[in-house]
Order: structure tokens, then C-alpha cells, then sequence
DNA sequence: TGTCAGATTAGTAATTGTTACTTCTTAGTA
DNA sequence: TACTAAGAAGTAACAATTACTAATCTGACA
């Protein structure tokens, strides 16, 4: 996604797009990992060494608050991102802590569901999230398994060595 | 529940029965406010003067991980717990904060898709979490809001007075 | 019953993600 | 070019949670 149309979409949101804040979108928009604040923080941090990590947490915030984004919340109760806003389902492993997106078939079906659910549902229902836990494939195949968080992490170190 | 029956449950469970224990299920399971560790701290240090909050979130874990209870991850980061460890679905006010239980017609129907959509996700599902966000039916009706935080919490102390 | 080993508790301190505050910088506008 | 306000960075504060340690309790067994 091009810098320019970043750009535009912030400006469209009313959020002046500042070089940092195009970097931590672009960088938002081009993972599937939904990285916590401190991993955009670094890897944004490459291109612009004068970012600091509050301003991230900042731009997130706003970012999340018109609705370009989406905070997820996580039991270690550490915030993840997720450049996706549209309402979509999570599988979360319990073992290495990756979240993955599920299948957009899935996806279709879980929004049926949702618009069929919404009036047997009291409040006013602006969003929803819907969460599966579990082992991830890998995890699942492991045959040895450690019980070291650090060991866990690194087991999925692949695709999650942005968490 | 009687403290016997807690008992019971917790030695099924292998969980040895300590009166503080006891004290925080019984407590957990009489209410459906899905309080977080504070509040049950408050809550029982009331028949019990001498627990240590440090206490109650140990045992709050050792009871969800052996799938007694329920620990629901929030936006805030501060996590709430839930005695009803059963799959079901919460409804969340981004006003207030309070978590309600959906009507269990809905739960019902929830749990049905669960079944459809398990082998249709890649990994191992152990677990699930359905949640909706909006405006409570108190916050809805609410004409005049604030923009304080704590006033915020205060209209809906009735049924939030423990979160 | 007394003793011992291990589990549990409480207290204190440490950790860590996040927020608050203050100052400096920048961009947009007159 | 000067003015004004938004945004960024740096430092410090905060609050939920965890780690560590010493004291206490429990249950098994001699």
C-alpha cells in the first residue's frame, strides 16, 4: 500500500498523516501477525530511528478510535493490532501465543451469523470478535514439548517473531 | 453452593480445598458480574481479613487452567474472570464496561455453530469466546454523557458497583 | 501422636505494558 | 515571516500482574 494513499485514507479519517503515522499504518497493513505495540514500535523504528514508542501507542489509540484498526485483547493482557478492520474471526494457540486469521469462508459465515444474532442481543451492538483457541497446527505436530515460555515462543519463531 | 460441594468440585479437580479457595469460587460463582482480581479480592476479604490479593490471583489462575473458571481478556488490559466455565458468548459496553451473559437461547445457537465451524479452522479448537461490543441498554437510553471516565462508571454502578 | 515433605499463603519487591505530562518540533495559515 | 495548534519525543508515573521468600498449614507415614 502506497504511501500516498495512506495518506489520503488518514486524511479521509481526519488524522493528519504524518510521516510516523503513515509508517505504523503501512507497516500494520502489511502483516498478517497482529504485533503488539512494541513490535511496530521496532520495526517501524527502522526506517524512522527518531520514533518513540509512546507516539506509537498514541497513533494506535487514534488509529483504533476511528476504526482504521483493531485493537485485540489478549490474556497476557498485552494489546495486539490488527490492520484488518473488518469484523473478523481470531485462532489464538495456547502454546506459542500466534494469532491467526480464519479462513474467509469462515469469516462469511461467522457475519451471517452475526446479523442474524443482532436483535436477540440487548445494547446496541457495534462490533464483535469472535475467538478460537487451541494449538496451532505446529504445536500440534511437536512431538516434544517443552515447558519453557521462551522455548514455546522460539518453537513458532517463524511466523510469530513479531509477537 | 455449599462449601462442601466447592469442596468437592476442587478435589475432582485436584486442587486441594483451602478455605481461601473455597471462599473464591463460592464468590465467583455467586455473582455474574465477571468481576476482575481486585474485586474479588475485596469481596472475600470480607469473611476473610488475612488473604493477600497476591493469593487470589494464584488461584485464579490455577482454576482456569484446570478449566474451572473462566478468564476473559479485556481492552484494558485488566483481565475479569467468569464462574461460568461453560463456552458462551458476552456482551461488553464500551460506555461503562459491564460484561453481560447473552441470553442462553443465543449461547445455544452459538455453541451450534462452533460444531459447524471446528474442522473448518486449521489447528486444534480447545476453546472459544464469542464477544459483542456496543451500548448497554442503560447507556443507550442515557441522553446526557459524559465525557468523564469515572461518571462513566458511576451510571452504571447498580450492576457494575464490582468491576 | 509426632515428624517430615511438600503445598499454600502472605508479604514485599520487581516487572512490564501503558499512560500522563512537559517540552520541543513541525505543518499549515494569515 | 510570524503565529498557532497539533503532534512527537523524552521522562516520569501508574497499575495490574508476577516473582521471590519466609512462614504456615496439611496430609502421609512412622
Amino acid at each position: 500500500m502506497s504511501r500516498t494513499v495512506i495518506s489520503n485514507m488518514l486524511r479521509d479519517a481526519r488524522i493528519r498523516p504524518t510521516p510516523q503515522r503513515v509508517a505504523i499504518y503501512r507497516m500494520l497493513k502489511g502483516t498478517t501477525s497482529h504485533p503488539k505495540a512494541e513490535v511496530i514500535y521496532e520495526a517501524v523504528k527502522g526506517d524512522f530511528p527518531s520514533l518513540s514508542l509512546n507516539t506509537v501507542y498514541d497513533t494506535l489509540q487514534t488509529f483504533a478510535e476511528s476504526g482504521l484498526i483493531r485493537k485485540l485483547a489478549m490474556k497476557e493482557n498485552v494489546s495486539r493490532y490488527d490492520g484488518n478492520a473488518a469484523p473478523h474471526g481470531h485462532f489464538v494457540c495456547v502454546r506459542c501465543g500466534r494469532v491467526e486469521d480464519l479462513r474467509p469462508s469462515v469469516d462469511r459465515e461467522l457475519e451471517r451469523i452475526n446479523l442474524l444474532l443482532k436483535d436477540r442481543i440487548d445494547g446496541r451492538i457495534i462490533d464483535s470478535d469472535y475467538r478460537f483457541y487451541g494449538y496451532c497446527a505446529e504445536c500440534e505436530n511437536e512431538t516434544t514439548w517443552s515447558d519453557s515460555k521462551e522455548d514455546r515462543r522460539r518453537h513458532c519463531s517463524d511466523h510469530l517473531n513479531d509477537t
